[in-house]
DNA sequence: TAATTTTGAGTTATCGATAACACTCATTTT
DNA sequence: AAAATGAGTGTTATCGATAACTCAAAATTA
């Protein structure tokens, strides 16, 4: 490995004068300068940037932490990530914790080993609280995206999840379905019980009540355990449209519909959270809650990076970012029976 | 920020001491290691990894550098990657190149000046060779995925292109389609030229012949140039069929057509490369080759670390993974008109 | 011309960890 | 009882870079 030992070795100054040309410091002769460059590229150097952020005690390095890379919700909040930190200078580490919190701590003890300048954090659920807190142990700056954590104070920027549940609930019941059933994530994760308030609210303004055999807690990655729905699809007086609190849960649950020989929207509306990025593109279907994924990473990063940076320290900031209801071909008016 | 030598004043012994309890190493008396552990607890310790790979020369970091992070194919990819890294204690640098060059050296520049120790490369296509020369040059271990490099010798995971592509161009002449258009990723990538020969086969072993205006060359990454479909659609002898070279590409044409007023399958039927994960599952749409993205990372993955680890050099290795024909409703009989 | 300032470097200490070696005691061997 | 062994710990040098300080020679000023 060449070092700038080596180079100034090769072109007969000292370390400290390598260093310089590197780094655009201090007085060198253009004589020197050339020279060093030349040996840099000769020899192909590259800096070490462990040593160089051993003593600078800065890493130029931002950690995003997701849930799940997989859902094109977080893929596109990574793309607005990676660009507002590149438009800055800093390089980004990505860490995905599949929904899975032991996975989470490992990573945000690789965070801390790693020495990164601040963290985009967004938690798998309630319990992330010993996770920032750790953060907040170590003076890692974070933001927190997507899910809010109580107990935490930090810079936010987050989703309305109530004010989307409600659209999409009363999206349905404008069609007049009657028997509207959720499938919601855990209730460990603020945005699972925010869309639960809105599907609660959306009943309760229409004059509905509602109906709690018809809620059901789960997990947002995946729809494993089936048997929820089929209780659901066996009740007394089964639902003909179904909520599913993001785009995870909707897939899940239309494919078992279809195993069961069930049609979207012919014997069921469906609608969710969060939209499918590119892939969903192709046949846009499902009836959903779309959120500015790119914006919560754009933003998200640009009050990272002004927390690092900034000389002031600000009140926390918590940044909601509205969705949008986009009406496509999985719901439809309800049939008479 | 806490270090070994705070935590050794704390427990009345040396740092090396702390470091030997740190890392299990030598001999330590059962009381110093208790009195040192709790030391460290107290404190919130955490290791600086910079300052131990500095001296370690091992990072155990390994790099995931894919080209584009909104498509599920790379996704999936990198949920392998990770995985299988993780199983074998390495740590994983996740960077995405969106398919530009010069990303993708500044990616290269930043993994080097990280002295990671290997590297699963995805490269954007055949000028990624100077990229990887530069791997080479600073011995760090690397794999290729996904794309062959004319002019590098490696480990490499690839697809099936050319068969892949045979059995959808076989599929949709099957279907009593002659006039088949392809649209194309760059000439510049293996796995297009690849994919080209597969659908010029297709054509010979069928006894016809392959028309070249009907053949357009774009970029993977996304069909902005709507101009070539355009030419396609405004053919003296237009096509009936349309092959796209990827997933990406097709969710283009299929905005393009709908635009158009054009449906798929009615109008045109479409077949791609690679499937959309789990969000292509809400609507399982289009005929596919698809890919196991999974593996091609898990299984890349292996031969790194088998790289890096083995003591024995082998042969390079070039591993060929199928792929396998989704037939579903993107594809009809062609109506004779 | 002597004094002062500026230019263009070099020296040394440091960041936080570990390897290699050294050095006590206590215990075992001869 | 002297010598050898081994357990437990400390010292010093090192990884590759930069900050802070130093210093000689050249340029400028008085």
């Amino acid at each position: 490995m060449i070092t700038i030992y080596d180079i100034a070795e090769k072109a007969g100054v000292s370390a400290m004068t390598v260093s310089r040309v590197i780094n655009n410091t201090g007085r060198i002769s253009e004589a020197t300068r050339k020279r060093v460059r030349k040996v840099m590229e000769d020899l192909h150097y590259i800096p070490n940037s462990m040593a160089r952020s051993l003593v600078l005690q800065k890493t130029n390095i931002l950690s995003l932490l997701i849930t799940d890379i997989t859902n094109p919700f977080y893929t596109t909040l990574a793309r607005g990530a990676e660009d507002a930190a590149m438009r800055s200078g800093y390089r980004l580490l990505f860490a995905n914790s599949d929904e899975d919190y032991a996975k989470e701590k490992g990573y945000v003890d690789m965070i801390l080993s790693a020495r990164v300048d601040g963290v985009l954090f967004a938690p798998t659920g309630d319990h992330s609280l010993e996770n920032l807190e750790q953060l907040q142990k170590h003076q890692i700056p974070f933001v927190v995206l997507d899910r809010e954590i109580p107990g935490i104070e930090a810079d936010m920027v987050l989703g309305d999840s109530k004010e989307g549940a409600r659209k999409l609930v009363d999206h349905l019941i404008g069609l007049g379905h009657r028997r509207i059933a959720m499938i919601n994530g855990s209730q460990d994760v603020s945005t699972a019980r925010l869309r639960y308030t809105g599907y609660r609210e959306a009943h309760l303004l229409n004059g509905l009540s509602v109906e709690d055999s018809l809620v059901v807690h789960l997990n947002y990655r995946d729809f494993q355990d089936e048997s929820a729905l089929d209780a659901l699809l066996h009740h007394e007086d089964p639902p003909t449209a179904i909520f599913a609190a993001n785009n995870m849960l909707a897939v899940g649950v239309i494919q078992s519909l279809r195993q069961r020989g069930l049609q979207v929207p012919g014997d069921l509306s469906i609608v969710c959270f969060d939209d499918f990025g590119m892939a969903g593109a192709i046949n846009p279907f499902l009836t959903v809650a779309s959120q500015p994924a790119y914006q919560f990473g754009s933003l998200g990063m640009q009050l990272l990076i002004e927390r690092i940076e900034g000389e002031v320290i600000h009140e926390n900031r918590k940044m909601i970012l509205p969705s949008e209801l986009l009406i496509r071909t999985s719901t439809q008016a309800l049939k008479r029976r």
